[in-house]
DNA sequence: ACGTACACCTA
DNA sequence: GTAGGTGTACGTC
């Protein structure tokens, strides 16, 4: 094992615990065996496989061990009699299950560990020391306090049923000392359920206090007679010799003599065949179907394998025969992931050996099939809406598209819906789609002022939502959606959640992010060489256009149809490929989850004060007025001022001011750069202009704008969040964009404090504090900018400091300036021409400091250069999440576009990285909230910033989680050599929250 | 009515 | 020097 590996420790006997009672007690196979542990064992084994094996950086494990107990007669018995001593025999149903689940760790292909005399967590605290001394890093799944000991820089744990990461701040804050304190501490609480004495009258508080105020438990000891309160003194001086037996119980044992060395625990491929084999035995169908087709094999064609545990009748317990036993795929579905679509039917039978030939086949499949735009049906009853539902049902797997009156989800109706099943029962390659549509208010005539009535045959919309419901809100059907953030909001106002889901706009965006467009659209053209018919085309477009409602319903149903037709074949087409590519990870973590999220956030919106932006507008208005009365005067005419064509002839030609930049059309430019640059040579108009374009852009983009996009009902602002518009994987904000609100000027924060919270609730606003200077930090691996974050420096101190040897105490504010403007431009893919407009200063000086910096930061250059390599020998590069951000024209022949192309791509994973860490943060966040009994709404996201609105009485409560839940984002996937820190304020406004 | 250029707001 | 969205002017259809 070497540094780079990966070494995941399960604690096997955790896992049995918690899959034991987190089960129906009466899961039992066909012949009665009880195999509830074992169901919720294999699942929770398989998932944090999958979980952790798709992406192609970052937390992939390269060695895996599963480490069970042996026996109750470990070393601690013999040290303490009474070590346990409370321990019940473990239930009667569990006690065949513990055979079963070695060989379900066997089935997996996984090491299967125990050693006589110790405990699973000795063991696995001499791996983790094993390889923590190799350089390797550790995760210990589990989240069992007695192994926070372990906790290191190298080594974290990992509740994998919370999804949590735990590392050494982690374990700070939940039990207020340090890993390394954790055996101290455990000495004195004790714990009751393994009957280690401890302490009387010492919780975890009190050790923690006290282990801040002596060091450690001999200090302690030795000092015990400066403890004022007198009860606690006597009860430490009288117990200590307890308190040291208490350690020695606790204390891991990492020198256990282990059969299997490091190297023996590579993590080694699934075998398909071998797994389904045990699947099969065990009766878990559904798990068997998921492994089947991640494995691409045919289930069908395997036999059961033979276990070694029989459970004859008499065995039987007597609560069988008391009620319905449930049927074992009852209790085994009860452990799934609630997420995962449990059923991919056409995902078989192809013959494909690895995902990237089922990616090639389909691809080659799907370009050549053609839609049958013949099978379109109408629905306008509710009983052949119920066959098309049970069909959904059957097959697991649906299209759905909403079709409504609005492009805003926030206020459109439900004008229909369409549904699409793949039929796959006749055809195995799955190509024989059929769709339909479900018309519910489309209207007759034109919709002129005679108005025009409801279409006839439609069914009730109430009605069809209620047969609906169920099919949208079942996780064991996967739908199949185009830009699912829309349909999951209109139903969401319908009163449906939609789960267990797919969006093929997102799966395209993975795929493709920088490359290709993901509309449906172009899609469609794209992958199944198929032109969908143009809504314009159905209905109209301008001022001919009408909406949907109004568009008759055998068009509506071939438009409609479709494309729920044409979305599940996209599905078909790129859900391979994710695999094939290795992005399977990045898409379900990082994209699909969002959808949710994002709507909620969406749906939630945000109050603004629209009294304070009326008189702001007022204000603006005046202020703007008197600049114009001025500029005319200056000028000695009246023109637009808001045309750069015209306000070029006045200063270039009229005034005969000195022209600086041209634009890319050859006008000269009246840019603020260079209108600032005319003010400097004494020039009055220049400014003028330059003030009124603020004022100006402030009325009309914010204070006049606004108002109009509050929602007639909620009151609120809604914004709208696009997933897929940026090439680097940032979110964007438009209709009103709320990511690019004011905040630099003092005239411009005035718009901030239009942006309230609700009475008895405050704004809470939580940024993090130089995330890309930390990412960078991290990937490029610079260890002056390590040690500078980790010990809280000023960055841009440190880089002036670092390049012009100048002290950071009593720096001059202009050195620290370039030494900022040099960091940014870092990020930003640096080039000499930008560095000197920013900063004013001549190319060639701009160039100095750059080779200066690179000197100083030599890894700095070495990651630029290898990143652009990367960038030209595959055209995309990697956040470190393994997200792609595509630049195909990185070995453009035209100099400027390939430079252009270059600084993009090393700004990508950058800019990247820190947008996936705030991604993981807001899918971590709703449950980090609901779990700590927090009603907290998380309302925007800006970039590095989000925003809440809390209950005043929860503020302080919520904080922490807000700041813990982004801080530890990367985790457990990174293990970030820099900290990432949060600064967040509550307040009742935008402007003084930020 | 729609598209493009320019300018300017954010991280 | 990176990544976005929007308003105004002004061109084309």
């Amino acid at each position: 094992m070497k540094k780079g590996d990966h070494l995941f420790l399960v604690d096997g006997s955790g896992f049995i615990f918690r899959a034991f009672h987190a089960l129906p007690p009466l899961t039992r196979k066909s012949d009665g065996l009880p195999v509830g542990a074992v169901s919720g064992f294999c699942n929770m084994l398989w998932k944090l496989l999958i979980d952790a094996r798709d992406t192609s950086v970052g937390v992939t494990p390269t060695h895996f061990a599963v480490i069970f107990d042996y026996s109750a007669r470990t070393f601690r018995k013999e040290i303490y009699d009474a070590y346990k001593a409370n321990r019940q025999a473990p239930p009667e149903e569990l006690v065949p299950q513990f055979g079963l689940i070695r060989e379900a760790t066997r089935a997996f292909n996984l090491p299967c560990i125990e050693t006589e005399g110790f405990e699973a967590d000795d063991i696995i605290a001499t791996y983790a020391r094993q390889a923590e001394a190799a350089g390797a890093d550790v995760t210990i799944v589990s989240s069992d306090k007695d192994l926070m000991q372990l906790v290191t820089s190298m080594v974290h744990m990992y509740d994998s049923m919370k999804d949590k990461q735990i590392g050494i701040p982690d374990v700070v804050e939940k039990w207020g000392v340090p890993p390394e304190k954790m055996i101290d501490l455990q000495a004195m609480v004790g714990d009751s359920v393994d009957n280690v004495p401890g302490i009387p009258g010492i919780g975890p508080k009190t050790a923690a206090q006290l282990l801040e105020e002596f060091g450690d438990l001999d200090q302690l000891l030795a000092r015990a007679g400066e403890i004022k309160q007198v009860k606690r003194r006597e009860n430490i001086v009288a117990n200590a010799d307890l308190a040291r037996l208490s350690r020695r119980l606790v204390s891991l044992r990492t020198d256990v003599p282990l059969d299997l060395d490091l190297g023996a625990l590579v993590l080694e491929p699934q075998d398909g065949p071998k797994l389904i084999a045990f699947l099969k035995a065990m009766e878990f169908t559904t798990l068997t179907r998921r492994v089947a087709t991640a494995c691409d094999c045919n289930a069908d064609e395997i036999e059961p394998a033979a276990l070694k545990i029989e459970w004859g009748e008499a065995a039987r317990g007597p609560d069988l025969d008391a009620g319905a036993p449930a049927p074992a795929d009852t209790g085994e579905a009860a452990a799934e992931a609630p997420a995962n679509p449990p059923k991919t039917p056409v995902a078989r039978g192809t013959g494909a050996a690895t995902p990237a030939e089922l990616a090639g086949s389909r691809i080659e499949a799907f370009g050549r099939s053609s839609l049958d735009v013949s099978r379109y049906v109408t629905i306008r009853d509710v009983e052949v809406l119920d066959d098309w539902i049970r069909a959904a049902r059957e097959t697991g797997l649906v299209g759905f598209d909403t079709e409504t009156n609005s492009l805003d989800p926030m206020q459109a109706e439900l004008v229909g819906f369409s549904l699409a099943i793949a039929d796959n029962t006749e055809n195995p390659s799955g190509l024989d789609v059929r769709a339909a549509y479900v018309p519910l208010i489309h209207k007759t005539g034109v919709g002129d002022l005679l108005g025009g009535g409801m279409a006839e045959n439609q069914i009730p919309t109430r009605e069809a939502l209620a047969r609906l419901k169920p099919l949208l809100e079942d996780p064991s059907v996967l739908k199949v959606a185009q830009n699912l953030k829309f349909d999951y909001l209109v139903m969401k106002r319908h009163g449906i959640t939609v789960e267990s889901y797919d969006d093929t706009m997102l799966m395209s965006y993975v795929l493709e992010a920088g490359k290709a467009s993901h509309g449906m659209d172009s899609l469609s053209e794209r992958w199944l060489n198929h032109k969908p018919i143009a809504f314009k085309d159905v209905a109209g477009s301008g001022k001919a256009g009408v909406t949907f409602d109004y568009v008759g319903i055998d068009k509506a149903t071939a438009y409609a149809a479709e494309d729920a037709d044409v979305t599940l074949r996209l599905w078909m087409v790129l859900k391979p490929q994710l695999a094939a590519a290795g992005l399977t990870t990045v898409y379900e973590r990082l994209e699909r989850p969002l959808v949710s999220v994002l709507a909620l956030m969406e749906e939630r919106g945000i109050t603004i004060d629209r009294q304070i932006l009326s008189r702001l507008s007022g204000e603006l208005a005046q202020k703007a007025a008197a600049f114009e009365d001025e500029i005319y005067q200056l000028a000695g005419e009246r023109f637009t001022i808001g045309s750069p064509k015209q306000l070029g002839d006045i200063l270039f030609g009229k005034m005969g001011l000195p022209g600086g930049a041209k634009t890319k059309t050859g006008q000269w430019s009246t840019s603020a750069s260079v209108l600032e640059d005319l003010a400097a040579t004494g020039h009055e108009l220049p400014r003028k202009i330059v003030d009124w374009r603020q004022l100006t852009k402030l009325k009309s983009t914010y204070t006049d704008a606004l108002p109009g996009y509050v929602h007639p009902e909620t009151r609120r602002v809604h914004t709208s969040y696009s997933l897929a518009s940026t090439t680097t994987g940032r979110l964007s904000s438009s209709e009103p964009n709320l990511q690019n609100i004011p905040v630099r000027t003092a005239e411009g924060r005035k718009i901030r404090t239009a942006f309230i919270s609700t009475p008895g609730h405050k704004l809470v606003s939580a940024d993090y504090s130089q995330i890309e200077l930390r990412v960078l930090a991290h990937v490029a691996d610079i260890p002056q900018l390590r040690q500078a974050f980790s010990d809280g420096i000023d960055i841009h101190a440190m880089t002036a400091s670092e390049m012009f040897g100048v002290p950071v105490e009593g720096m001059p504010g202009e050195v620290r300036r370039r030494a900022k403007a040099i960091n940014f431009g870092i990020i930003y893919g640096i080039s000499a021409f930008g560095l000197a407009n920013q900063l004013g200063i001549e190319r060639s000086e701009a160039s100095d400091y750059i080779k200066k910096y690179f000197e100083r930061f030599p890894g700095i250059r070495d990651y630029m250069e290898s990143t652009k390599n990367f960038a030209r020998e595959n055209g995309y590069v990697e956040t470190i999440f393994g997200r792609r951000a595509h630049y195909p024209e990185i070995k453009s022949s035209n100099p400027s576009v390939r430079a252009f192309n270059e600084r993009a791509s090393i700004n990508a994973p950058i800019q990247g990285s820190a947008a996936d860490i705030i991604r993981r943060a807001m899918v971590r966040m709703e449950p980090a909230l609901g779990n700590a009994g927090l009603s907290a709404r998380m309302l925007l996201q800006v970039h590095d910033e989000l925003i809440f609105e809390v209950e005043d009485e929860e503020i302080e409560r919520t904080l922490p989680v807000i700041i813990s839940t982004m801080e530890h984002a990367a985790m457990p996937a990174i293990s970030m050599k820099v900290p990432l820190r949060v600064d967040a304020r509550a307040a009742s406004n935008w402007d003084e929250a930020h």
